[in-house]
DNA sequence: CTCCCCATGTAACTGGTTACATGATTCA
DNA sequence: TGAATCATGTAACCAGTTACATGGGGAG
């Protein structure tokens, strides 16, 4: 699967939700699907065009993007897909990787920043599951998103907590 | 920070571990890194060649590549720059948002793919690990960066068997 | 009337992958 | 001798960001 194709999904997918501009399009994605994914208006306006000059998508009355019948079929065709995985890079495990060229207090900062981050992301998971209901059916998936991040981010405060140890305390050779 | 430095960063700390050929950089990032950073080919070798002409690398005897002293300072210096985060791009959980299009059979196949997937990962973590002497001060900093797999692993598996539960279990409407 | 948000787009650039091309060395 | 691995590189392509350019409409 191309790159190109994850891009189309997400824009799909956002006009599957309901009519709006290429603008909110955007919007959307940033606030909706933000936490695990992102568009730049770069990508979004020309993305809109292809699919636009493909009839996937169409402009309403009102010069909203409204998904069409190919469309949708393509929206599911596309989420049948396999997920392509990015290759992961993660930079502040790189830097903690080099902690001996990094320092102790180097790799100590990383934590405290780096935990700093995850409770702030977790206070923005927060609020949108607080906005979620969870008897609505539809809403299960968002709510399934958003436990991702809240696994993820405790899983992150711990190992932190852990690492932070493992730095401070002087490493002691198991007795033989 | 551009992106470029990331891949410097990379570079550099492969080779402040011992001087080797641009291809055992490649096999050193994917054997040793390769759960949390990849770079291709493609990269690698512009990036040698910049960093020689910048004097940052230079050839030993046999031709093998060595971290200069300027190279060790750049280094650090990159160590020190704030980390950069991708921006996040989650195919899995982009196809859950919809999950509505794909319906709950298609979800179920994307939670079993990616359970294999992650049992996977942590097996080679394992294995990783069973390498690592933790008395060792300098194989600290590469346990951590395992351990972080093995916190987000398990985490994953967590919030599979959470969601699939969620979805197979059909939801009730909280008692007024 | 000015500022901010909505809205649409493009061009230049950067970063990264993939496929290709080439050749030396080693080992069965 | 032929296959596998080590080794170096390039060219074409793709994806994505950023900065720029433009303008309408509403609120204060």
């Amino acid at each position: 699967m191309r790159k190109r194709s994850q891009t189309e999904l997400a824009v799909l997918g956002a006009l599957s939700l309901a009519p709006m501009s290429g603008y909110r399009v955007r919007a959307e994605i940033l606030s909706t699907l933000g936490h695990f994914w992102a568009e730049s208006f770069g990508q979004i306006y020309p993305t809109l065009a292809r699919l636009e000059a493909a009839g996937l998508v169409a402009r309403d009355g009102n010069a909203l993007y409204v998904l069409t019948e190919p469309g949708r079929l393509r929206l599911v065709e596309l989420l049948r897909e396999a997920p392509e995985s990015s290759p992961p890079r993660n930079g502040v495990l790189l830097r903690l990787f080099f902690g001996r060229e990094l320092g102790i207090d180097g790799c100590l900062e990383l934590f405290d920043q780096m935990e700093r981050e995850v409770q702030e992301k977790l206070r923005a998971l927060a609020e949108i599951r607080a906005e979620l209901d969870p008897g609505d059916p539809d809403e299960r998936f968002a709510l399934i998103t958003v436990s991702a991040g809240e696994h993820s981010g405790r899983a992150t405060l711990a190992w932190i907590a852990e690492s932070r140890a493992a730095l401070t305390v002087p490493p002691m050779r198991p007795k033989v």
